[in-house]
DNA sequence: GTTATTGCAAATGATTTGCACAAGG
DNA sequence: CCTTGTGCAAATCATTTGCAATAAC
Protein backbone atom coordinates (compact mmCIF):
# COMPACT_ATOMS: atom_id res chain seq x y z
CA UNK A 1 0.00 0.00 0.00
CA UNK A 2 1.70 3.20 -1.01
CA UNK A 3 1.53 6.58 -1.93
CA UNK A 4 -1.26 7.82 1.01
CA UNK A 5 -3.95 5.67 0.51
CA UNK A 6 -4.05 5.16 4.38
CA UNK A 7 -3.60 8.99 4.46
CA UNK A 8 -6.95 9.39 2.56
CA UNK A 9 -9.19 6.48 4.31
CA UNK A 10 -8.06 8.14 7.56
CA UNK A 11 -9.34 11.02 6.09
CA UNK A 12 -12.62 9.89 4.93
CA UNK A 13 -13.16 8.00 8.31
CA UNK A 14 -12.42 11.17 10.36
CA UNK A 15 -14.94 13.25 8.06
CA UNK A 16 -17.47 10.72 8.22
CA UNK A 17 -17.35 10.52 11.68
CA UNK A 18 -16.31 6.68 11.71
CA UNK A 19 -13.82 5.16 13.22
CA UNK A 20 -10.21 3.68 12.67
CA UNK A 21 -9.87 0.14 13.09
CA UNK A 22 -7.22 -2.85 13.15
CA UNK A 23 -9.88 -4.57 10.83
CA UNK A 24 -10.30 -1.91 8.53
CA UNK A 25 -6.31 -1.21 8.57
CA UNK A 26 -5.37 -5.01 7.35
CA UNK A 27 -8.24 -5.20 5.16
CA UNK A 28 -7.22 -1.83 3.30
CA UNK A 29 -3.57 -3.05 3.23
CA UNK A 30 -4.88 -6.65 1.70
CA UNK A 31 -6.58 -4.41 -1.56
CA UNK A 32 -3.93 -2.13 -1.78
CA UNK A 33 -1.13 -5.03 -1.80
CA UNK A 34 -1.10 -5.54 -5.81
CA UNK A 35 -2.80 -4.29 -8.63
CA UNK A 36 -4.92 -7.42 -9.26
CA UNK A 37 -8.51 -7.36 -9.56
CA UNK A 38 -10.59 -9.82 -6.92
CA UNK A 39 -13.78 -10.08 -6.13
CA UNK A 40 -15.13 -10.16 -2.49
CA UNK A 41 -14.72 -13.46 -1.71
CA UNK A 42 -11.07 -13.95 -2.85
CA UNK A 43 -10.01 -10.89 -0.74
CA UNK A 44 -11.42 -12.50 1.86
CA UNK A 45 -9.55 -15.41 1.38
CA UNK A 46 -6.27 -13.33 1.09
CA UNK A 47 -6.62 -11.27 4.31
CA UNK A 48 -7.78 -14.60 6.58
CA UNK A 49 -3.85 -15.43 5.98
CA UNK A 50 -3.31 -12.53 7.82
CA UNK A 51 -5.65 -11.93 10.44
CA UNK A 52 -7.84 -15.53 10.46
CA UNK A 53 -10.44 -13.30 12.83
CA UNK A 54 -11.75 -10.84 10.43
CA UNK A 55 -15.05 -11.57 9.21
CA UNK A 56 -16.77 -11.98 6.02
CA UNK A 57 -19.25 -9.55 6.69
CA UNK A 58 -16.24 -6.68 7.86
CA UNK A 59 -14.50 -7.58 4.46
CA UNK A 60 -18.14 -6.78 2.54
CA UNK A 61 -18.61 -3.78 4.50
CA UNK A 62 -14.91 -2.26 4.65
CA UNK A 63 -15.17 -2.79 0.39
CA UNK A 64 -17.89 -0.27 0.42
CA UNK A 65 -16.39 1.73 2.60
CA UNK A 66 -13.29 2.39 0.27
CA UNK A 67 -15.53 2.54 -2.73
CA UNK A 68 -17.79 5.19 -1.21
CA UNK A 69 -14.54 6.79 -0.61
CA UNK A 70 -13.40 6.94 -4.27
CA UNK A 71 -10.20 4.92 -3.33
CA UNK A 72 -11.94 1.12 -4.88
CA UNK A 73 -13.96 0.70 -8.10
CA UNK A 74 -16.29 -2.20 -8.69
CA UNK A 75 -16.06 -2.85 -12.34
CA UNK A 76 -18.54 -5.52 -13.83
CA UNK A 77 -16.37 -8.85 -15.72
CA UNK A 78 -19.74 -10.67 -16.56
CA UNK A 79 -19.38 -13.28 -14.47
CA UNK A 80 -22.06 -12.77 -11.43
CA UNK A 81 -19.69 -11.21 -8.54
CA UNK A 82 -18.78 -8.04 -8.00
CA UNK A 83 -15.00 -7.02 -9.24
CA UNK A 84 -12.95 -5.13 -7.48
CA UNK A 85 -10.13 -2.87 -9.13
CA UNK A 86 -7.89 -1.23 -6.93
CA UNK A 87 -6.18 0.75 -9.96
CA UNK A 88 -8.43 3.33 -10.79
CA UNK A 89 -5.86 5.72 -8.14
CA UNK A 90 -2.75 5.73 -10.64
CA UNK A 91 -4.95 5.29 -13.58
CA UNK A 92 -8.09 7.37 -12.73
CA UNK A 93 -9.83 6.85 -15.89
CA UNK A 94 -8.80 3.50 -17.51
CA UNK A 95 -10.63 0.91 -19.16
CA UNK A 96 -10.78 -2.78 -19.48
CA UNK A 97 -10.57 -5.39 -22.50
CA UNK A 98 -11.62 -8.74 -21.77
CA UNK A 99 -9.88 -11.40 -23.97
CA UNK A 100 -12.94 -13.71 -24.68
CA UNK A 101 -10.43 -16.90 -25.50
CA UNK A 102 -8.87 -16.61 -21.99
CA UNK A 103 -10.35 -14.36 -19.28
CA UNK A 104 -7.53 -12.19 -19.41
CA UNK A 105 -8.01 -8.43 -18.55
CA UNK A 106 -6.12 -6.03 -19.87
CA UNK A 107 -6.21 -2.04 -18.34
CA UNK A 108 -5.52 0.48 -21.05
CA UNK A 109 -5.85 4.42 -21.06
CA UNK A 110 -6.47 6.32 -24.05
CA UNK A 111 -6.84 10.31 -23.97
CA UNK A 112 -8.96 10.24 -27.07
CA UNK A 113 -11.70 8.13 -25.77
CA UNK A 114 -11.94 10.13 -22.77
CA UNK A 115 -12.20 13.35 -24.71
CA UNK A 116 -14.51 12.06 -27.43
CA UNK A 117 -17.05 10.05 -24.67
CA UNK A 118 -17.02 13.73 -22.74
CA UNK A 119 -17.81 15.63 -25.98
CA UNK A 120 -20.88 12.82 -26.29
CA UNK A 121 -22.07 13.58 -22.76
CA UNK A 122 -21.82 17.28 -22.86
CA UNK A 123 -23.44 17.16 -26.69
CA UNK A 124 -26.55 15.20 -24.94
CA UNK A 125 -26.83 18.01 -22.35
CA UNK A 126 -25.12 16.33 -19.59
CA UNK A 127 -22.10 16.39 -17.03
CA UNK A 128 -19.75 13.03 -17.53
CA UNK A 129 -18.86 11.92 -14.24
CA UNK A 130 -17.75 7.98 -14.60
CA UNK A 131 -16.89 6.49 -17.94
CA UNK A 132 -17.24 2.48 -18.06
CA UNK A 133 -15.85 0.90 -21.16
CA UNK A 134 -15.36 -2.44 -21.37
CA UNK A 135 -14.22 -3.77 -24.59
CA UNK A 136 -14.43 -8.24 -25.58
CA UNK A 137 -12.60 -9.66 -27.94
CA UNK A 138 -10.67 -12.85 -29.46
CA UNK A 139 -6.37 -12.32 -29.11
CA UNK A 140 -5.15 -12.62 -32.55
CA UNK A 141 -2.55 -14.70 -31.15
CA UNK A 142 -4.21 -17.50 -30.29
CA UNK A 143 -6.08 -17.32 -33.61
CA UNK A 144 -2.42 -17.13 -35.52
CA UNK A 145 -0.31 -19.65 -33.33
CA UNK A 146 -3.14 -21.65 -32.16
CA UNK A 147 -2.22 -21.25 -28.40
CA UNK A 148 -2.05 -18.36 -26.10
CA UNK A 149 -0.27 -17.71 -22.99
CA UNK A 150 -3.11 -16.49 -21.06
CA UNK A 151 -5.11 -19.26 -21.81
CA UNK A 152 -2.75 -22.13 -20.64
CA UNK A 153 -2.43 -20.09 -17.39
CA UNK A 154 -5.97 -20.04 -17.18
CA UNK A 155 -6.36 -23.82 -17.62
CA UNK A 156 -3.75 -24.52 -15.18
CA UNK A 157 -5.25 -22.42 -12.55
CA UNK A 158 -8.74 -23.75 -12.98
CA UNK A 159 -10.49 -20.37 -13.73
CA UNK A 160 -13.66 -20.77 -15.43
CA UNK A 161 -13.55 -18.57 -18.17
CA UNK A 162 -17.28 -17.88 -18.83
CA UNK A 163 -20.52 -16.36 -17.24
CA UNK A 164 -22.84 -16.66 -14.55
CA UNK A 165 -23.94 -18.82 -11.83
CA UNK B 1 -42.39 -7.08 -32.53
CA UNK B 2 -41.57 -6.02 -36.23
CA UNK B 3 -38.60 -6.93 -38.84
CA UNK B 4 -37.72 -11.15 -39.02
CA UNK B 5 -37.35 -11.09 -35.44
CA UNK B 6 -39.49 -14.58 -35.06
CA UNK B 7 -38.36 -15.61 -38.49
CA UNK B 8 -34.81 -15.29 -36.49
CA UNK B 9 -35.53 -16.73 -33.73
CA UNK B 10 -37.15 -19.86 -35.18
CA UNK B 11 -34.13 -20.48 -37.20
CA UNK B 12 -32.16 -20.34 -34.23
CA UNK B 13 -34.15 -22.96 -32.64
CA UNK B 14 -34.08 -25.47 -35.49
CA UNK B 15 -30.24 -24.68 -35.92
CA UNK B 16 -30.16 -26.28 -32.54
CA UNK B 17 -32.50 -28.87 -32.59
CA UNK B 18 -34.98 -26.73 -30.46
CA UNK B 19 -38.23 -26.35 -30.42
CA UNK B 20 -40.87 -23.49 -31.02
CA UNK B 21 -43.28 -23.65 -27.81
CA UNK B 22 -46.21 -21.13 -27.84
CA UNK B 23 -44.13 -19.79 -24.54
CA UNK B 24 -41.08 -18.82 -26.00
CA UNK B 25 -43.47 -17.41 -28.65
CA UNK B 26 -45.67 -15.31 -26.47
CA UNK B 27 -42.12 -14.31 -24.42
CA UNK B 28 -40.52 -13.25 -27.31
CA UNK B 29 -43.61 -11.11 -28.53
CA UNK B 30 -43.24 -9.46 -25.12
CA UNK B 31 -39.42 -8.82 -25.11
CA UNK B 32 -39.68 -7.03 -28.72
CA UNK B 33 -42.97 -5.31 -28.43
CA UNK B 34 -41.61 -2.29 -27.22
CA UNK B 35 -38.18 -0.80 -27.14
CA UNK B 36 -37.43 -0.21 -23.18
CA UNK B 37 -35.13 -1.83 -21.06
CA UNK B 38 -36.79 -4.64 -18.66
CA UNK B 39 -35.50 -7.01 -16.07
CA UNK B 40 -36.50 -10.54 -15.42
CA UNK B 41 -38.74 -9.91 -13.14
CA UNK B 42 -40.60 -6.91 -15.30
CA UNK B 43 -40.84 -9.36 -18.25
CA UNK B 44 -42.55 -11.95 -16.07
CA UNK B 45 -45.28 -9.80 -14.81
CA UNK B 46 -45.44 -8.36 -18.60
CA UNK B 47 -45.72 -11.58 -19.35
CA UNK B 48 -48.07 -13.11 -16.79
CA UNK B 49 -50.58 -9.96 -18.65
CA UNK B 50 -50.57 -12.46 -21.74
CA UNK B 51 -50.45 -15.48 -20.42
CA UNK B 52 -50.89 -16.04 -16.99
CA UNK B 53 -49.76 -19.56 -17.21
CA UNK B 54 -46.56 -19.09 -18.13
CA UNK B 55 -44.01 -19.69 -14.82
CA UNK B 56 -41.00 -17.31 -14.12
CA UNK B 57 -38.45 -20.20 -14.42
CA UNK B 58 -39.73 -20.66 -18.23
CA UNK B 59 -38.80 -16.76 -18.72
CA UNK B 60 -35.80 -16.87 -17.45
CA UNK B 61 -34.67 -19.56 -19.69
CA UNK B 62 -36.36 -18.06 -22.83
CA UNK B 63 -33.83 -15.12 -21.65
CA UNK B 64 -30.82 -17.13 -21.91
CA UNK B 65 -32.28 -18.32 -25.34
CA UNK B 66 -32.91 -14.78 -27.16
CA UNK B 67 -29.29 -13.60 -25.81
CA UNK B 68 -27.66 -16.72 -27.11
CA UNK B 69 -29.33 -16.44 -30.01
CA UNK B 70 -28.02 -12.73 -29.84
CA UNK B 71 -31.51 -11.00 -30.50
CA UNK B 72 -31.70 -9.48 -27.09
CA UNK B 73 -28.10 -8.33 -24.59
CA UNK B 74 -27.59 -7.88 -21.20
CA UNK B 75 -26.07 -4.96 -20.25
CA UNK B 76 -25.65 -3.74 -16.57
CA UNK B 77 -26.79 -0.73 -15.19
CA UNK B 78 -25.30 -0.82 -11.34
CA UNK B 79 -28.55 -1.97 -9.82
CA UNK B 80 -28.04 -5.47 -8.61
CA UNK B 81 -30.35 -7.34 -11.54
CA UNK B 82 -29.66 -8.26 -15.18
CA UNK B 83 -31.41 -5.93 -17.04
CA UNK B 84 -31.96 -6.67 -20.97
CA UNK B 85 -31.90 -4.06 -23.69
CA UNK B 86 -34.14 -5.06 -26.99
CA UNK B 87 -32.48 -2.70 -29.18
CA UNK B 88 -29.52 -3.93 -30.40
CA UNK B 89 -31.03 -5.24 -33.59
CA UNK B 90 -31.56 -1.90 -34.91
CA UNK B 91 -28.43 -0.08 -33.43
CA UNK B 92 -26.26 -2.67 -33.46
CA UNK B 93 -23.38 -0.72 -31.58
CA UNK B 94 -25.00 1.56 -29.31
CA UNK B 95 -23.57 2.61 -26.02
CA UNK B 96 -25.21 3.97 -22.73
CA UNK B 97 -25.81 7.37 -20.85
CA UNK B 98 -27.01 6.91 -17.06
CA UNK B 99 -27.88 9.87 -15.52
CA UNK B 100 -26.97 9.94 -11.85
CA UNK B 101 -29.76 11.87 -10.80
CA UNK B 102 -32.57 10.60 -12.50
CA UNK B 103 -31.78 7.22 -13.51
CA UNK B 104 -32.54 7.99 -17.07
CA UNK B 105 -31.04 6.08 -19.53
CA UNK B 106 -30.32 7.33 -22.91
CA UNK B 107 -29.33 5.79 -26.42
CA UNK B 108 -26.63 6.58 -28.28
CA UNK B 109 -24.69 6.01 -31.45
CA UNK B 110 -21.09 7.20 -32.17
CA UNK B 111 -19.33 5.97 -35.23
CA UNK B 112 -15.84 7.95 -33.79
CA UNK B 113 -16.22 6.12 -30.16
CA UNK B 114 -16.54 2.78 -32.06
CA UNK B 115 -13.73 3.06 -34.67
CA UNK B 116 -11.13 4.33 -31.93
CA UNK B 117 -12.36 1.27 -29.35
CA UNK B 118 -11.55 -0.69 -32.71
CA UNK B 119 -7.89 0.67 -33.16
CA UNK B 120 -6.91 0.60 -29.79
CA UNK B 121 -8.13 -3.03 -29.29
CA UNK B 122 -6.13 -4.21 -32.36
CA UNK B 123 -3.16 -2.48 -31.37
CA UNK B 124 -3.42 -4.04 -27.97
CA UNK B 125 -3.31 -7.47 -30.22
CA UNK B 126 -7.05 -8.58 -30.90
CA UNK B 127 -9.76 -8.60 -32.63
CA UNK B 128 -12.59 -6.84 -31.25
CA UNK B 129 -15.90 -8.65 -30.47
CA UNK B 130 -18.23 -6.45 -28.58
CA UNK B 131 -18.04 -2.81 -26.87
CA UNK B 132 -19.95 -1.64 -23.53
CA UNK B 133 -19.70 1.76 -22.88
CA UNK B 134 -21.73 3.25 -20.05
CA UNK B 135 -21.48 6.60 -19.04
CA UNK B 136 -22.83 7.89 -15.62
CA UNK B 137 -23.28 11.42 -15.50
CA UNK B 138 -25.77 14.31 -14.21
CA UNK B 139 -28.13 15.99 -15.85
CA UNK B 140 -27.06 20.24 -17.10
CA UNK B 141 -30.69 20.49 -16.81
CA UNK B 142 -31.34 19.88 -13.15
CA UNK B 143 -28.18 21.84 -12.23
CA UNK B 144 -29.12 24.71 -14.11
CA UNK B 145 -33.00 24.49 -13.51
CA UNK B 146 -32.72 22.94 -10.37
CA UNK B 147 -35.35 20.18 -11.66
CA UNK B 148 -35.62 17.94 -14.03
CA UNK B 149 -38.48 15.83 -15.87
CA UNK B 150 -37.25 12.89 -15.99
CA UNK B 151 -36.54 12.95 -11.97
CA UNK B 152 -40.10 13.92 -11.21
CA UNK B 153 -41.13 11.35 -13.51
CA UNK B 154 -38.80 8.89 -11.88
CA UNK B 155 -40.06 10.31 -8.24
CA UNK B 156 -43.24 9.08 -8.97
CA UNK B 157 -43.26 5.97 -9.99
CA UNK B 158 -41.30 4.92 -6.84
CA UNK B 159 -38.04 4.12 -9.25
CA UNK B 160 -35.15 3.25 -7.02
CA UNK B 161 -32.52 5.55 -8.45
CA UNK B 162 -29.48 4.10 -6.68
CA UNK B 163 -27.24 0.94 -6.41
CA UNK B 164 -27.81 -1.99 -5.07
CA UNK B 165 -29.29 -4.84 -2.57
C1' DG C 1 -19.41 6.11 28.84
C1' DT C 2 -21.22 6.55 24.25
C1' DT C 3 -21.54 5.26 19.75
C1' DA C 4 -19.56 2.80 15.98
C1' DT C 5 -17.83 -1.77 14.72
C1' DT C 6 -17.46 -6.57 14.61
C1' DG C 7 -18.59 -11.59 14.14
C1' DC C 8 -21.94 -14.74 13.77
C1' DA C 9 -25.62 -16.79 11.76
C1' DA C 10 -29.75 -16.07 9.65
C1' DA C 11 -32.06 -13.49 5.96
C1' DT C 12 -32.38 -11.79 1.25
C1' DG C 13 -33.16 -11.73 -3.49
C1' DA C 14 -32.04 -12.71 -8.12
C1' DT C 15 -31.34 -16.60 -10.70
C1' DT C 16 -30.91 -21.68 -11.42
C1' DT C 17 -32.14 -26.46 -11.08
C1' DG C 18 -34.25 -31.25 -10.21
C1' DC C 19 -38.03 -33.60 -11.23
C1' DA C 20 -42.48 -35.35 -12.85
C1' DC C 21 -45.66 -34.19 -16.25
C1' DA C 22 -46.88 -32.10 -20.81
C1' DA C 23 -46.15 -31.12 -25.50
C1' DG C 24 -43.44 -30.72 -30.10
C1' DG C 25 -42.00 -33.15 -34.23
C1' DC D 1 -42.88 -42.37 -29.14
C1' DC D 2 -38.87 -40.05 -27.97
C1' DT D 3 -36.90 -36.06 -26.53
C1' DT D 4 -37.20 -31.33 -25.34
C1' DG D 5 -39.86 -27.89 -22.70
C1' DT D 6 -42.55 -26.45 -18.72
C1' DG D 7 -44.13 -25.44 -13.94
C1' DC D 8 -43.29 -25.92 -9.42
C1' DA D 9 -40.79 -25.64 -5.46
C1' DA D 10 -36.53 -26.17 -3.54
C1' DA D 11 -31.66 -24.99 -4.04
C1' DT D 12 -27.79 -21.70 -4.98
C1' DC D 13 -24.83 -18.17 -4.18
C1' DA D 14 -23.20 -13.58 -3.57
C1' DT D 15 -24.27 -10.22 -0.56
C1' DT D 16 -26.72 -7.97 3.37
C1' DT D 17 -28.51 -7.62 8.00
C1' DG D 18 -30.09 -8.13 13.03
C1' DC D 19 -28.20 -8.52 17.22
C1' DA D 20 -25.34 -9.09 21.24
C1' DA D 21 -20.66 -8.51 22.40
C1' DT D 22 -16.38 -5.38 21.70
C1' DA D 23 -13.62 -1.75 20.81
C1' DA D 24 -12.84 3.41 19.40
C1' DC D 25 -12.57 7.92 21.01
Amino acid sequence: MDSGIKERLDAFIERKGLRRTGQRDKIARAVFSKDEHFTAEELFDRVRRTDPDISRATVYRTLGLLVEADLLREIDLGDNQTTYDPNFLDKPSHNHLVCIDCGKVLEFEDAHIDLLNDCVTRRLGFKPLRQTLKIEANCEQLRKNGRCPNLIAARLSGKRLRKKR
